[in-house]
This record gives C-alpha cells, structure tokens and sequence, in this order.
DNA sequence: CGGATGTTTGAAAATAGTCAACCGAGGTGG
DNA sequence: CCACCTCGGTTGACTATTTTCAAACATCCG
C-alpha cells in the first residue's frame, strides 16, 4: 500500500499538497486500497458504500442506466478523481461507476467525512470544490450532448479526455493510452455506436487525430478546437485532491 | 427587506431550518436583497461575480451558450435554491443565470464563503450538499437528452418541473403558474422548438396533462412516470439552503 | 391598428438509428 | 495446430427521427 507522504497525486504539478496537518489526518482518514478489474462496477447505483474514493491509477467512467439497458456515461475518471462523494451526500448512489482498465483506490470512510469538515476548513473547501468541479464538467457534457452535432461532439470528448489526461502526465510522445472503446464514446455523446464510427471516420480523414490499437493522438487541435466550438478547460493551476 | 428570521424559506416543510448561532451567522451575512426582472441576467458566463444569491421567489434557469446562439438550459432554480456557488468556487462563472419570472435574492457575499468554512461545519457540509444535489440534477438531464426519446423527454421535464414546485407549496388547486415557455424547454430537451411543440401536442392528447394561460396541471403522473421511465426523485425529506 | 411574443401546422431536407454483414485480432479448447 | 469464439471496429442500405423553412394564428400591449 502506497504511504500517503509518498503518494504519486502530490508529485503531479496540476495538484496541490496538503499541509503538513492535513497529510497527516488523510493519512489516519486512508483505511486503505482496493483494487478493481476492468469491466467491473467500483460502485452501483442506488446501492450504499461506505467509501470515498480517489483514483490512484486507471481509468473509470460514471453513469446512469435507464431500466431497458440504455446508460449515458455521464464523465469519465482519472488519476487524482473522487468517486463516491455524491452518494455521501446524497444518502443513496446516484449513478454507477465502472472500471476501464484496472483500478487501484485509495479508500476514505466516509464516516470520517463530517470530521473533516469540523477539523479543516481548507480540506471541506476543496470537497465543495471537486463537487463543484464535477458539476462544472457535467454541465459542458449536457451542453455537448443538448446542442452540439456529432462532429462537434466527437472533437469535443476527444479534447476533453486527452486534454485531462496530459495534466496528468500521461501522454508519451503525444501518444495516449486510450481504453475507451467507440462503443462507451456512443453512450457518452448519446450517438448510436454506428453513427459514431462514421463520425469518427470522417474527422479522422481530416488528419485532425490517429486513433489506433488503443492509441489516442491529436494531431491538430487548434482544428478540433474549431470544430468542436470549444476552448478547452482554463488551464486552472492547481487542483485539490483527498 | 426580509429579516432572516422570518426568512420565508424556513417555513417551507422540505426545508430544514438553522440552529441559533447558524441563523446569526447567516443574518450577519445577508447584505441584502437584489431584485432581477423577468427575462434579465442575473449572473453572466464568464462574468464574475462576488456574491451567492438564494433565491427568495420567483423562476430562474442556468445555461450555457455556443458562440453561435446555440444555448443549453442546465436547470431551472425555485425559491431556496443557491446560484453562484460555481463562480464563487471556480474562480470564474461557468454558466449564465437568467430570471424567468421577476427574481427577488438573498445577497451573500462570496469573500465570507471561507469564514463559513471555518466556524460552522454543518452550514459547510449543507454547501457541499448543495453542490452534489446540483451535480445529481444535471446528470438525470443528461440521462435524459443523451438517451431519452422525445415523449419521455418532455415527461421527464414536467415532472421534474412540476414536482419541485410542489415541494415548494406552488400548486393551486394542482394547478401551477408555470412561466416556461415551449422555447425554454426545447432548450434544455435538445430538440427543436417545432419538434417539442409536437412531442407537447401528442402528449397532450393521451390527457396527462394540461397546460395552457401559463398554468400547468399534471393529470396522471403515473402515465408520465411511465413514458418516462422516470420514477421522480427521492422524497428527500429535509434539504438544506442558506 | 400595428408590433412583439408565443404557439401551431405542414412539407421538405438533413441527421441519426437500425439491420445486417464482414474484418481482424486475441483467446480457448479439441 | 486449427476450428471456433468473442470483441471491437467498419461499411452499406434502409428506416426513423428530428430539423428547417414557411406560414398562420392568437394574445397582449402601446
């Protein structure tokens, strides 16, 4: 199990530290990791955990299934992301989370979450603040989803993810390992699986991008950016983290 | 201008109300009220802004545009519900806030926000809440625009709608004076104004509800849950505000 | 009596979904 | 080793949904 003081989160650039009482009482928070194989479910909708979460590698996505098996991913999850804080709030899960590669999580009871409120202020400021961050995000997909056309939409979600990925430090030579299948991209821009490959197609033809054997590169985003209608996320400096 | 204590939210059954050293410290905050008329601004993307505002009465809905006109409605806000919360966390406001109907607002101060923080951990926790509330609601409307079909968009919509206003003790008689307009909600669905006048006509005529003179009245909620397969949102019995 | 809004309708055009098939890369078991 | 799966990606033809365009209509208001 990865020691706090030494947890990889800290070193990245785009997220800021504690202070020296705040590692310590996350470290004491920290029960904790678990790990979770690709394909399978770190939380399920309207069932209760006891957890928070924050991803310490892989990849997750959120969503929401309708009773007939149609799911909308509502955003996807990376290194340095909390999972589960809204189904502490909320009393119940509100939407399910999946892993996309294997996971490791590092766990915080959230039973201790009231503590934190009533020990740090700074820390309860940056739970407010990732909920808020979450909601930001939320709001740019429905945006995408409500009003932008399929080439739009797929050089939006194609900025985003690798955009997020590379404050994270996870791009080799502009190469991003990318498990997300066109499959989980159909149900995040709401398109049908068939009409998102075509869409992909076509952009690709443009040479804006090469996506191959699980390999995500942009090659012109200054164009995606145009076609997408989308400025990217101000590069805000630094992010909190629990 | 409304003293806090007789702070007419507070009588609201779904609201919980504040302890005694909480509702000083929420009177010491109020600067004071802001009116907004029907169809103005009252926080603009990209505008900053240095207060919260709880609404005190009166329709407001959130949204975010394209540069090409193009807007998505996020959410519409009642009487208790809390705007600016993203701005003040964000550094910057990620969405715009328009009066529906006139608006009347509690003024908070954003530069007292890490006061809050540090003295009174429930109020802090309530804002997180409110956040993770706020973030529950735009992903059903993602649910929803990403994966919904036409009729059971405008079920899920009008029942949302029609719902909170309950909770708020707006129904007359079941009849609720509802200042949206086809425009609004073919903004916030995804559809087209004419594509929503018509999903609005078919409905109509399987008589789950009538709406017309600006007042709605929902018939037969049942068949709406049904089109939309959308079973309401939890009897959330206390909800917090400030 | 105009304007300005908001709603309603029909018809044509564009967009997106469904169906059906095929390809290629792994993996597994006989 | 190869037959046979499964999974993810790709494509064409056809169908359905949704948008756009255009025109009315009704109400409110100065």
């Amino acid at each position: 199990m990865t020691p706090c003081a030494r947890c990889p989160i800290r070193r990245l650039a785009s997220f800021r530290d504690f202070t020296t009482e705040e590692l310590a009482f996350i470290k004491s928070w920290k029960t904790g990791e678990r790990t979770v194989r690709a394909g399978e479910c770190i939380l399920r909708e309207n069932e209760p955990d006891d957890n928070l979460y924050t991803i310490l590698s892989g990849w997750a996505f959120k969503f929401k299934s309708l009773e007939d098996g149609r799911r909308q991913i509502l955003n996807y999850a990376l290194v340095g992301d909390l999972i589960g804080l809204q189904g502490s709030l909320a009393g119940t899960t509100t939407h399910s989370v999946e892993a996309l590669t294997d996971v490791v999580l590092c766990v915080l009871p959230r039973a201790r979450l009231m503590e934190l409120f009533g020990l740090f202020a700074g820390l309860s400021f940056d739970v407010t603040w990732l909920a808020a961050r979450e909601e930001w995000m939320l709001g740019e997909y429905l945006l995408s989803v409500g009003q932008r056309g399929a080439r739009e939409r797929v050089a939006f979600i194609l900025l985003d993810l690798y955009g997020r990925a590379r404050k994270r430090n996870m791009l080799r030579d502009g190469r991003l390992a990318f498990p997300v299948t066109q499959s989980h991209l159909s149900d995040t821009l709401g398109f049908s699986l068939v009409h998102t490959n075509k869409t992909l197609q076509r952009l690709r033809q443009s040479g804006a991008f090469k996506w191959s054997d699980g390999f995500l590169q942009l090659l012109d985003e200054e164009q995606l950016r145009d076609v997408a209608n989308w400025s990217s996320w101000p590069s805000a400096l630094e992010r909190p983290f629990l």
